[in-house]
DNA sequence: AGACTTTACGTATTTCGTAAGGATC
DNA sequence: GATCCTTACGAAATACGTAAAGTCT
């Protein structure tokens, strides 16, 4: 079960449409029907009655659609609340001072690929003190 | 953020060692480094600190187990309340006549195991006829 | 016929495992 | 040198989109 599928499960729920739930993701048709196939083959019980008109909830995905939400909604907190306890760890970076802070974009942002969630900080420095007041590196921690 | 990703970041945090955790998800370590990655670049923020026996939590990192330990149980448990609210169901499994339904009990077992509540039932059938009287498939439905 | 979902199939993206690369002790 | 984690890269598995098929009103 993933978080994918819960949403495409809801999207169709919510819709009671594959086509408009397939739009509303930015999805075509078939791809999101497999998905729901797949999803209740998981499961191991139908989610949808399909009608004519779209696509109806069988009780047990009545049930799915409450819990769905609900994980999704508590996903979501997670997220924020993580991103939120990840503050404080800062990278300065000493740049030399005729460079008028034009420090390459494609540099920093390969830095922060590399080293996610890093907050980057941008100091001006004298060329003869590249490091910019920083201390020297040892044992592994910036001291 | 997906809930696979979850699994596997619990792994690492429970193990503190990339390896032992990569083992326990019977994966190699270099996708497990990469998922741990793409989470911390998805959430914005770094999870481990590397050291030398292996990785610890950081702040934020602590904060991730506790949700994600939530919502992997929340998530199990959900799929059992929709597979309860599912039931009624019944798969059919033919039996060749000769068999004398000496159908494989771990393979029973197994599909019991990895379907609970799932109700399973024997039909003997002749080997001229493997459908074992079952209808065909048509709009959707069995008939 | 009209509206809808599903299957078929070729293509593109993602994910994996093995091997090489750094880093730390 | 030993033990980690990470990057590089070729291969397998997965997911997508278009087109054709099937079902029901």
């Amino acid at each position: 079960m993933d978080l994918r599928a819960l949403r495409c499960f809801v999207a169709v729920a919510e819709e009671g449409h594959f086509g408009r739930a397939a739009a509303r993701l930015h999805l075509a048709q078939p791809p999101l029907s497999r998905r729901i196939r797949d999803l209740e083959a998981d499961l191991g019980c139908r989610l949808f009655d399909r009608i004519p008109t779209g696509a109806r909830l069988t009780p047990a995905g009545e049930v799915l659609l409450a819990e769905a939400r609900d994980l999704l909604e508590r996903a979501e907190r997670a997220r924020e609340r993580v991103r939120g306890a990840g503050a404080g760890r800062v990278l300065v970076v000493g740049v030399a001072a005729g460079a008028g802070l034009d420090v390459g974009p494609a540099a920093l942002a390969a830095l922060r690929r590399s080293r996610p969630g890093l907050r980057v900080r941008l100091r001006e420095a004298p060329v003869t003190d590249p490091s910019a007041g920083l201390r020297e590196r040892r044992g592994g921690t910036w001291r």
